[in-house]
DNA sequence: AGGTTTTTACATACAAAACTGTATGGTTGG
DNA sequence: CCAACCATACAGTTTTGTATGTAAAAACCT
């Protein structure tokens, strides 16, 4: 085989992760060996094992390629506005959260996180998720802590029961949503689950 | 090898399906062979054939052997006194439905079917989760409508938004609590939850 | 009841396919 | 000229499904 220039190698790259997110969305990770992702890519095996060192290495690298929706809602809380009220302040975040999973790509491999992939050698998505989660939690009860202080949460809520309420709401909905996403659209419903819980828990 | 009688085979059935319970939960599905499932009974792949067709054919069997809790719930809401408010009728159902979810058992087999198991041959656990998510909001849409139609609900919260919101918050603290069982208690820390979200309801 | 036959409930053996990792080869860019 | 970039070839393991063997339970017969 010729050998490529720098860009045609990280192109070649690029194919492979592709070929990747497509066949392990369809057929699930387990499912799929390297040699039905090199061909999707109209490549071979040689190539894959070039780039990457094997399934698992393969698997991180198509998994960090794109930022998680759980950390960008983090992000986004942290860099909301202060002069806003808390609350206004973590229900725009969490829209924010929302229009990242407008990009396929990222829709995918998120499907393929939770739903498409077990553990194997010593990948364990289950940690993943948890970090995720954990993640999530910990930017958002910070800013509810802020409600509550101030008064602005019903009376009996505590920050962290309406930081654990608005984490579980929005796994749950995120994994309904990868399910079946073109059952109905993600910002539409989360957007209006997030405005209502939002409104039940202001005083 | 000499014949078992009736009551040992399907004793021999049992410990099988146990096995696979076990060895599922720790290596998730896609990973373990049959061969591993039969040492793991005492017995060899011969046993396994016999009794069930395939690897398929042994999940499935495993998964209908447990009441799943989704529909328990249903179950419970539908059974529900019909002197009460429907808004209790609901927050005591989802604790009877927590209240299944005790056995280690079911436990195992909600964990492998959320978390360690992809679809492999005819079989899509996607599917069937779906169709849980999906008998868990009918029944409780009807009880909530019921609920809305007696000026129950908070103002600008319909049936449906409560029932979504209810199961998405219920959806979530399962996969958490799957994710880690030993991190805190599905009882108390649901119960608190679903305590809090129908008080937030209220009018 | 006792003897015979037929199934049952597995264990063992075998063939076939699939997948992995590596080793090797061949161009060509830098 | 060397190493990057990939294709091809090869050896090895793992898993699956089936085929065969077999001792005893169960059914049948008288």
């Amino acid at each position: 085989m010729a050998r490529k220039t720098k860009a045609e190698a990280a192109a070649t790259r690029e194919a492979l992760l592709n070929a990747a997110e497509e066949v392990f969305f369809e057929k699930g990770v387990a499912r799929t060996s390297l040699e039905q992702i090199a061909r999707h890519a109209g490549l071979t095996r040689g190539a894959v094992y070039w780039h990457f060192k094997n399934k698992a290495d393969l698997f991180m690298a198509l998994v960090e390629r794109v930022r998680m929706p759980f950390e960008s809602l983090v992000e986004e809380v942290n860099n909301a506005d202060t002069d806003i009220s808390p609350l206004e302040a973590i229900r725009l975040a969490c829209h924010a959260g929302l229009n990242h999973l407008e990009q396929p790509s990222r829709q995918r491999i998120l499907s393929i996180l939770l739903h498409r992939c077990e553990f194997f050698s010593d990948i364990n998505p289950i940690e993943m998720q948890e970090k995720f989660g954990e993640e999530c939690l910990d930017g958002m009860l910070a800013v509810f802590q802020l409600a509550h202080d101030q008064g602005l949460l019903r009376e009996g809520l505590s920050a962290e029961l309406a930081a654990r309420l608005m984490q579980s709401t929005l796994g749950g909905l995120f994994h309904d949503w990868l399910r079946t996403p073109e059952a109905f659209s993600i910002r539409e419903r989360g957007g209006e689950m997030i405005d209502t819980l939002i409104y039940l828990m202001q005083r």
